[in-house]
DNA sequence: TGGATATACTCACTCAGTGAGTATATCCAA
DNA sequence: TTGGATATACTCACTGAGTGAGTATATCCA
């Protein structure tokens, strides 16, 4: 799938609930409510558009459910595919911006929390490992830009500071783990 | 004008470079990318795009230049309440995100630092000011979430870290100002 | 018994952003 | 001198994120 989906695509979270048990749109955006919304802020309605286009690209099923009298109602499954791409974008890092961490990165965890913490501990160190090396990168840019630049150095340092503190908060995150032992 | 324009348009760039002077839409671009590389990146069709609904809501005008034998080619001039919008854009303090801090108040402080540097420094500290305002809300909100929501506690903290490291780089982005003097 | 709330989904829309394409003018180097 | 790169200037058709209002039925409970 060589498609180019914009960086931060909410595709993924929706799959991620279908990938632990099919279920209706409305309880999808029950869910994304209930336990990522100060992570992301999916309206029903931007929900429903998702998995209309999930639908599309063939990496979600809907099975019409008929109970006497009331209308629609489709349960949702994720297929095959929709499995394969949802874990190859669990296991990859996230791009390194902070936004990208702040939203995607989070609900990564949230998912592999699932799974095992192990597997958290191990998506914690490798998106460590891609942020610092990411800030090399913006270091050696920064180096590039004459002096008399102002705004563009201004944007760039900025960006160096946020991630910065973005890195500090990655390389801590195990604790949220940890935590009911204290 | 009650319009909903999603936070981070980037209508008011566009509308700072005719702010200065009028241009065409093709050194529009050529000074997006020389000044704001860093800041926005906005493709050459974008800008087009934007300038197409900035003239439909009479913000800016074209006025068609026939040299000879060339097609096209428009001059494009901010009307009068296309400056007044831009002026009301540029003296109101940012939205207190990360995303919107480094590029649309950097972008206000471009414009800003056209006209004096007096202003620079009064817009830097309205920004603080808003960002401390908005922090102290962040920190209420986290007390309201149970311990037990851990992936909204960390979406909530990460961000309270992101803007804290963006609160101390607007207290110090003085220092761009009065560089040339060391 | 009727009004609030929960379940479940649709539609029409705007705005941000991309990629490829069009057309002419100018410069400069073999 | 000519033809190929580069600069000038703009258009078009598209995808994808996101909103707001609307529809319809079922259930609860006062």
């Amino acid at each position: 799938m060589t498609k180019a989906t914009s960086e931060l695509s909410p595709r993924y979270v929706v799959m991620g609930f279908l990938y632990i048990y099919p279920m209706h749109g409305y309880d999808l955006h029950k869910h994304l409510e209930a336990n990522l919304h100060e992570v992301w802020r999916i309206s029903q309605s931007q929900t429903y558009n998702i998995l209309k286009y999930l639908k599309k690209e063939g990496l979600v099923t809907a099975t019409l459910q008929q109970i006497e009298k009331r209308p629609d109602r489709e349960l949702l499954t994720l297929t095959d595919s929709g499995k394969i791409e949802f874990e190859a974008w669990l296991f990859a890092p996230t791009p390194s911006s902070s936004r990208a961490i702040r939203v995607e990165f989070i609900t990564r965890l949230f998912f592999a929390s699932n799974l095992s913490e192990h597997l958290c501990s191990h998506l914690i160190q490798e998106q460590a490992n891609a942020l610092r090396i990411h800030l090399e990168g913006l270091y050696a840019r920064l180096n590039t830009i004459p002096r008399d630049q102002i705004f563009n150095r201004m944007g760039l340092e900025l960006r160096i500071e946020q991630l910065k503190s973005v890195l500090s908060w990655v390389e801590n995150a195990m604790e949220y783990f940890v935590e009911g032992i204290t």
